[in-house]
DNA sequence: ACCGCTTGCTAAACCCTTTTAGCAAGGCCA
DNA sequence: TGGCCTTGCTAAAAGGGTTTAGCAAGCGGT
């Protein structure tokens, strides 16, 4: 192993050429009118010498870095970050390109430091991922600058990928409506204040707008609607015991995400009530959690990784919509939904 | 905001100096023998055109460019390498570095890639992050890069990062017997293939290892010893069912890691024994779980985050110990350990 | 014999910054 | 008056590549 790395004057010196033809011909151009014996002494010697382009060097040069600045606000806490962040390291990774991850913890002040490290490094663009719900969000970057947003959307920056929760919203009730339940079912972690706030988090809103169309479409109505403002698994048991206590008519769940589902379940083990036979429950996320609940917990999927490679494909590509692309949320149909007994 | 980006020599023209002053300047360099007036004027002119330098032009010269490349063979799927990256990633972040966050599913050939990927962008260092237990590592780096192990440990690089697993499997055991468990305590997960051969996973060899030598220096042995392959929650569930069915003698159970002890949960459940009452359990890990069972799992914790500040800083250390260094993996006290009632 | 067009290639500028070598002016000393 | 030392600064090279402008040689046509 050499050394020093071989450069491009390594690799036109070995041919007998300039640097100029050798990079012309490097890149494949073909307006060069170069012979085709120069062709293959070039390709020949960059071949033998294991020749490799600085990257940056060239960027210097064409302004382009093969480098895109990820950014999100929280990356560790939720399994969600992570699949979002595989999801955009894999489609980066098949259009040659590289991921530079910065977090900020949603503070203003390390998001401006974020961007500004990643502009110094002269990225192609930036995926600006939200994780947690937030007010706004508005940092200032360089209109030249090419952005995606990444499970958020905002003005400045129109170009957003987000999750189909509405049609997710509806989907979940179609579960449980195609499964047979007209009556007993009970919503788990509705939320008045995020309903109405959108900008607490634009996404629940629409699952929530979601559930609601297609139950009102379907004539059902919720037998109970049980707030919570956080949605932990403490607070999915404490509900569904207290509304267990008081209601014996219970047939079906409807919660909001799948932590909750999982507070759900044990409640339901405490009343002795079994699932999916006494009680459905269906939820969403799909949280790694519902694949290890027993039975397992049928759930309408964030689609992570879809998402993620979304945001990427949407960053280079030159004629997007400059638009809101929302990505469908799967069904995972484990063992928690069952027609009522009676 | 200007539509072109500020350049040195845009800061020096405003000073009325040369790029050589301006540069001088702005990076403190003492031994100039400029003016106190012209220093003045280049710190004006930088604040006042909001000037950054191009990360990539210095690091041409420089061959220093503030970056370093992560590469893992897993991102997602645990909850571990996520762990990992937020430490790696807040440890750069404080040392003024980035990181290059790269992902090879551990297939050889996307290391070879990922590796000139990241060396293709001139990083000052190579972080490899090993989650999956695998045979060996091997892809070549060019001798004079700066690399440093995480959760693995190789021939050719040294410097590695690991959890102290030989102290954790200790503490694990001592958390029993401190309760006053001597007899009754089974080991659920042990794994005879994984126990002889360290490379599939060295670190779980030391655990073992751990609780072995503890137990040894107590004078106490396992009433019983489950083995499986895999780690999940299923075979957590299969295995402790199957041995409370043949024995009514189980006070404590140490599960080799926590998914196991959720499946243990559900087994103790599904035969009406209490945690910790009838039966306590501690495991290892400290996953997302093992905070959402009831009563809260005790666990020997990986420490994620530490071992990915760990990495960082010791990969900007320059005259660290060319070792292996082992973090301390703490203890995380919750609510599955009580004396046994007999 | 000269013009003009192709063909095949190179010199040099450029991207932005750092760093080395050295210039010009002033002061001091002899 | 000349030589030497400071002081305060700049020119230019270097780092590794891309790109533009244009040179030289060969050839066909008149």
């Amino acid at each position: 192993m050499p050394n020093k790395r071989v450069t491009l004057a390594d690799v036109a010196r070995r041919a007998g050429l300039s640097t100029a033809a050798a990079s012309m011909i490097l890149n494949g151009r073909t307006d060069t009118r170069l012979s085709a014996e120069a062709h293959a002494r070039v390709n020949d010697a960059a071949a033998e010498l294991g020749y490799r382009p600085n990257v940056a060097a060239r960027g210097l040069r064409t302004r382009k870095t093969l480098t895109i600045g990820f950014i999100s606000d929280v990356v560790a806490t939720t399994r969600f970050a992570s699949g979002l962040i595989q999801g955009a390291l894999d489609a980066a990774r098949k259009a040659g390109h590289v991921l530079l991850v910065l977090e900020t913890g949603g503070e203003p002040a390390r998001e401006s430091e974020a961007i500004e490290a990643v502009l110094d490094r002269q990225v192609d663009g930036i995926i600006f991922g939200v994780m947690r719900a937030r007010e706004l969000f508005v940092p200032d970057i360089p209109p030249a600058t090419n952005v995606v947003m990444l499970n958020a959307s905002n003005k400045k920056h129109p170009v957003s990928v987000l999750p189909d929760e509405l049609s997710g919203g509806r989907a979940a009730v179609r579960l449980l409506a195609d499964a047979g339940h007209r009556n007993g079912i009970a919503l788990i972690g509705h939320n008045k204040e995020v309903e109405k706030n959108l900008f607490r988090s634009a996404t629940v809103g629409q699952r929530i707008a979601g559930i609601r169309t297609e139950m009102a479409e379907r004539g059902l109505r919720f037998a109970a609607e049980e707030s919570c403002w956080d949605w932990e698994p403490q607070h999915g048991y404490d509900v569904t015991l207290s509304l267990l206590k008081e209601r014996r008519d219970i047939r079906a769940l409807l919660c909001m995400n799948d932590r909750l589902a999982f507070g759900a379940y044990q409640a339901l083990a405490d009343r002795g009530l079994s699932v999916p036979h006494d009680v459905s429950v269906v939820s969403f996320d799909n949280d790694e959690l519902a694949s290890y609940l027993r039975p397992g917990l049928t759930t309408v999927a964030l689609p992570h990784e879809a998402m993620g490679r979304a945001s990427i494909e949407l960053l280079l590509d030159h004629n997007r919509r400059p638009d809101q692309h929302l990505i469908p949320m799967p069904i995972i149909e484990r063992g928690s939904i069952h027609p009522p007994a009676d």
